[in-house]
Formats: C-alpha cells, structure tokens, sequence
RNA sequence: CGGGGUGUAGCGCAGUUUGGUUAGCGCAUCUGACUGGGGGUCAGAAGGUCGGAGGUUCAAAUCCUCUCACCCCGACCA
C-alpha cells in the first residue's frame, strides 16, 4: 500500500477478464495480411469500422494511454507544454500557407450547414500558427514549444494494414517557435532537445529504432530527421552506411563521390528505331536490344518560379529522379512539366533526348551515371521514335559545358556512402513512427506571424515541428515483436503487465487467491488482468499468448496447497516455474524492472 | 487514380460454372451433462434482407444491368 497511497497516480488496477472487452478469435480475417493487423484483431485490441478507421478496444486502448503518457513524461521534461487543438476547422486557415491545394485529397473536406468549407485536421501548423499570430507579442515569450495528443484526418489513398496506415489515427504534435536559430533559446536547441526526447520515448517503448535523415517533403522546412522502427515489413527504405553510421531515407539520401568522364568512346553509329506503343523503359529497351541500364531516361521539369524554367533532368533508365535533388541542383524548386505545355513547347513527351539541350532554352542537370558510357539508347526527340549509339562528346559536345553534373537520383543499395570512401550503402525497411522538422519560417511568413524584438524590430517566428505516430506506434511495435502464437509486448506499454491465469477457477479458494494476490501486485504499481473465465486451460492459455501481456502467473488448487504459483514470462519457452507465493511478488517487480 | 480480387451467420469458408427441396459446413455463441494443464466429449438450441437496387424467369445466392463496400499490387503519402 505505502508507494501507492504516497504517488496518487497510481490507483490498484486489477481487471477480469470475464468484465472487460477481449473478444479473442482463432482464425484471423482474410485480409488481413501484416502480422500487427493480423495479431491485433484476433487478440482483441482492434476492430475495423470503415476502410482506415477501427475501434480500440480495451487493450488497445490500455497500451496507447501508456504510450502517451510516456511521450508526456518525456515532452514535459524537454520543456513542451500540453494543449488541446480542434480537429475541425475552416478552410479558411489554408488560404494563405496554400496547403488546401498542396495537400490536395488528402484532406477530408466538409461543409457546416452553412456551406461553410471546413476541414478535419491532418495537422496542425496552420492552426497553432494562427492562434500565435494572436498570443505571441513580445521577443521576451520565447521559445516555446507545445503540443497536443489528438485524432488526426487524412483521406489516405490507400490506406492498409490495420493501424499502421489509418484515415482515422491518434498523433502527437508539437510546434516551437523561436527567434534565431541558434543559442539556448533557438530553433536548433530545441530540435535537439526534441532529438533527445523522441529517443527516450521509444527506447522506453521498447522499440528497435533508427533516426535516419529525411525528406521534409510537403510540410517544408530544411532540417528533418525521422524515427524508423527496424521492421523487415516497413513502407519505407532507409539507407545506412554500416561504416560511418549515416542513415537516410531513400528520399534523402545522398550518394558518395561518382567519378565522371563525357569522352567514352563511341562503338556505333546513332541509329533511329520505330518503337510504337512501348509502355515502359523495359520495353523499350528490350525492343532496342539492350536495358535498362543501357538508355537514358529524360524528364522535363519546370522550376516554381514566377517565371519558370524549364528543366531536363537526365538519369540512367534504371534510376529515379529525385525531385528534391534537382532542386538542389538548379536552386529552385521543380516539379514534373505540365505534359500539354511541355508539347507545346516542342518536347515529345515520352521520347525526349538530351539533344534537347542544343534545341530550346533549358537547364539540363544529369547524372554521373548518365555519362559514364559510350553509347546509349534514348528518345529520338520523335513520336514512337528511340536512337541507339548516342555519345556524348560526339553528338551533344555543348553538355559538357552547359550541363550541371549533379547527383539528381535515388541511392539504392549498393551505391558508395557519402561519409566513408570506398563503402558502399546498405538498403533497410523501416516503419516511420516519428518525424522532426526545422520549419524555419515558412507557416510564420505565411500567416504573418512576427513580434518586435528588442530592437523594436520586426522579426518573423521561427518554427520547428515534431510528430509521432502514437496509434502507428502501438502497431509498429507488434509489427516487430511478436511469435506464432500471438503479440509479444514491452512491459513498458503492455496492456498489463501481469495477466493472471486461473485453472479451474470454480475449485474452492482459486479465484479468491487470484484476486486477492492481484490486489496485492495492483497495490505495488502493477497493472493485472485476471482471466477468470471458466474455460479449460487450453484456450486461456492460448489467449494469454496471444494477447501478450509479459508476465503470467497461474493459479491452481494444487500450487495454492503447496503454496506456490506458476511464473512465466511471455517470452520464455515451454512450461511455467514455481515460485513460492511469498516471493511472488518480488519476482514481478524484477522482471518488469 | 490505374490494375487485380472478394462480398453467403460474430469469424473462416462451401454452394454460383450448368437457375430448381427448408441455403450448408467448421469455429465461436446459448442450454444441460460429463470434464478440466496448451483451442475437450455428448445431446440439444439459436443465429441468414446470400452487400444493395433493378431486371430476366413458373422459379435467382446462382443469369443480366447498375451500384456500394472491403482487401491486395502500383501511383500517391509529415
């Protein structure tokens, strides 16, 4: 009783089963196919509602209000205040950061009965930003960082895997503002200290996880970093260097040193094909006789500009351009060209060639890649139209000089790490629970948000953001935690951390003894579910195993009269030990640590 | 948004090709008995707008048209 009564915020809780929501089944629904959708709905944590959209059943419950208080713990000590922000809210709010359009689909849109147009929040910079438009006065209120943890909108294109991908989901955001980047009260200090707290958050979740480089895509910004949870069955590709520790998003990752050389000797002469109604590079390699790797691929691009640019972006065939390096690349901002406004400015889309390059006015950027060989197959600048024999030095000689060489593509496995000389780049899959952003000024110039600062002048608000995926936590975590029989979970954000099984709970004494040792570990800080259910031993135990809670006791009239119960753990194999009823509990307390 | 697939009891499925008793099976559920250490046995019971609408027919789960929902792959995606 004494470490209970002396922090209130542990109240004993013991739970039966045969009184709480459980509804375990033995065969999992058929399209279920990730082991966390699989195992979390048999085990009773969750069931679906809509395409992306699921009730939380109790456990599931039980585990995402761990989560969330160990991401309040956490935050609280970095210095972040708890709020609550509307998940409703007017379109208005988008108008000026434009993310109405940027966003596009992805945000579920609705009109009040005065046709007003209104939104179901996706996140929340717009509103945060508005609200400080209106609270922030003076340099003397900074930094500041808030969050909140809240039910989040997106209409998802695809949304899959039970909880990992949901239209529907909880999230914690946070947003900081300050006004230089630097010192105690800057940005970066604060992204730091976020850095920090989001390791702490899912290393006490009991996470196998990576903070790799990212991409900050759509919401902007320049620094990111994302929390990838190592999993064989993540969306996403990371790409670490095992020497130097650099990890990266495919996104974001950059590509060591790529030596080039424009004078490859020519082998053939350029030679014009008919290549009708090939869908795709593979064909039309194959038609050509070579793959690939053997063509050019040529992407027109134009800058976000008042006045744009056009742009070809060159890669081997069997690369991705990456949007955000050929950005990089030319300073600007490029998106893919506009097919019809790309035609009419005389390139054939679809079978486009550098040779481009010598015909309008264009900025070409091309990959080492793309240059390293003597004769490629590429567009003949030409409807249903591809050359072979292409050589650089011989037949477009102007690249050499007017082309940007840059690293314009995706890394791929295999590709030399940009921290180590002569180590290669390492391909992993990951799940992105967490994800960090220095936003620098974008929503705050947007929005008008700025104070005075102690030199009376103005000065816009400088922001970082900070999210996690608290449903697509939970989800991870059973994603890569878990055995034949059912989910495996951390003590730390288990439902329970003490699940009590009762044989033949209708022998004199069993339930009592059951209950009153619950109220025991209840009283010690133990969170207990007593399986009070008159079943057969099989299918407790099957459920126990299944719904994972990390320590099991078990409760027998035989052990009672030796005075003894049955421990073990959820992931120790095969049959349970003794341990004597006295040191019962001690034993718990030491295994949850 | 493109491609593929599936909708029959709470869950998993058969039946649809070739229209024809009262739409079946396993698990789960309820009652009773026997049981009791890794998804029991026996006996009984309950549970269905066959996703929906329209059509063809003497007759539709089955054929036709439309539609809705869900899943998978891809595109997309803090």
């Amino acid at each position: 009783m004494s470490t209970a009564t002396l922090n209130n915020q542990s109240k004993a809780v013991v739970h039966r089963w045969s009184q709480t929501l459980i509804p375990t089944t033995r065969e999992a629904p058929s399209d279920a196919v990730m082991p966390s959708h699989i195992f979390m709905t048999r085990a009773g944590y969750i069931r679906p509602v809509g395409s992306g959209i699921y009730n939380y059943l109790p456990l599931a419950w039980r585990s995402l209000q761990k989560i969330s208080a160990i991401i309040r713990e956490e935050l609280d000590a970095a210095g972040a205040s708890e709020m609550l922000m509307p998940a409703l809210m007017p379109m208005e709010l988008y108008k000026d950061t434009k993310r109405d359009q940027n966003y596009g689909d992805l945000l579920f849109q609705l009109n009040d009965r005065h046709g007003r147009a209104t939104a179901l929040g996706p996140t929340h910079e717009e509103v945060i930003t508005d609200l400080m438009c209106g609270c922030l006065t003076s340099y003397k209120q900074f930094p500041l960082n808030l969050y909140q943890i809240q039910t989040k909108f997106r209409d998802e294109a695809r949304p899959r895997a039970g909880l990992l991908r949901c239209r529907e989901f909880i999230m914690k955001d946070a947003y900081s503002f300050h006004l230089q980047l630097d010192g105690d009260a800057g940005l970066n200090h604060t992204y730091d200290k976020m850095y920090q707290a989001y390791t702490n958050i899912f290393t006490r979740c009991g996470l196998d996880f990576s903070p790799v480089e990212a991409e900050a895509g759509p919401i902007g910004g320049s620094a990111s970093h994302e929390f990838m949870v190592n999993c064989e069955n993540g969306e996403d590709t990371i790409l670490v260097c095992p020497e130097s520790g650099y990890a990266a998003n495919v996104e974001k990752a950059e590509i060591g040193n790529r030596p080039h050389n424009w004078d490859q000797a020519a082998t053939s002469e350029v030679t014009k094909h008919h290549t009708p109604g090939m869908p795709g590079i593979a064909l039309v390699a194959e038609h050509l006789g070579t793959n690939a790797a053997g063509m050019l691929k040529t992407l027109v691009m134009r800058t976000v500009e008042d006045e744009p640019k056009w742009i070809l972006a060159v890669v081997r065939g069997d690369h991705d351009v990456n949007e955000s390096k050929v950005r990089d690349a030319v300073g600007a901002s490029v998106e893919m060209a506009d097919e019809k406004e790309s035609i009419a400015a005389g390139f054939v889309i679809g079978y486009v060639s550098p040779k481009m390059l010598d015909k309008t006015e264009v900025t070409m950027v091309i990959d080492p890649d793309a240059i390293n060989h003597g004769s490629w197959a590429t567009g003949a600048d030409e409807k249903d139209h591809h050359i072979t024999g292409f050589n650089w030095s011989r037949d477009l000689p102007s690249a050499k000089d007017k082309a940007i060489v840059a690293d314009i593509r995706n890394a791929e496995a295999g590709d030399p790490s940009p921290r180590a000389d002569g180590v290669s780049l390492e391909a992993k899959r990951g799940i992105e629970v967490g994800h960090i952003f220095k936003l620098g000024t974008k929503y705050s110039e947007a929005m008008g948000l700025s104070v005075l600062n102690k030199d009376q002048k103005k000065t816009p608000v400088i922001m970082g953001c900070y999210g996690i995926g608290v449903s697509r936590t939970l989800a991870s975590c059973i994603e890569s935690s878990h055995d034949d029989n059912g989910i495996i979970m951390p003590a730390a954000i288990a439902p329970y951390h003490v699940h009590i099984v009762t044989i033949k709970p209708n022998d004199e004494g069993v339930l009592d003894h059951a209950f009153t040792l619950a109220q025991e570990l209840a009283e010690s800080g133990l969170d207990v579910l007593v399986d009070d259910r008159n079943e057969r031993p099989g299918p407790k135990f099957k459920d126990a195993d299944l719904i994972g809670i990390p320590l099991r006791i078990i409760i027998s009239s035989k052990a009672i009269e030796a005075g003894e119960v049955e421990f073990k753990r959820r992931t120790d194999q095969g049959k349970a030990g003794m341990v004597s009823r006295s040191e019962i509990l001690q034993t718990c307390l030491d295994a949850i640590g």
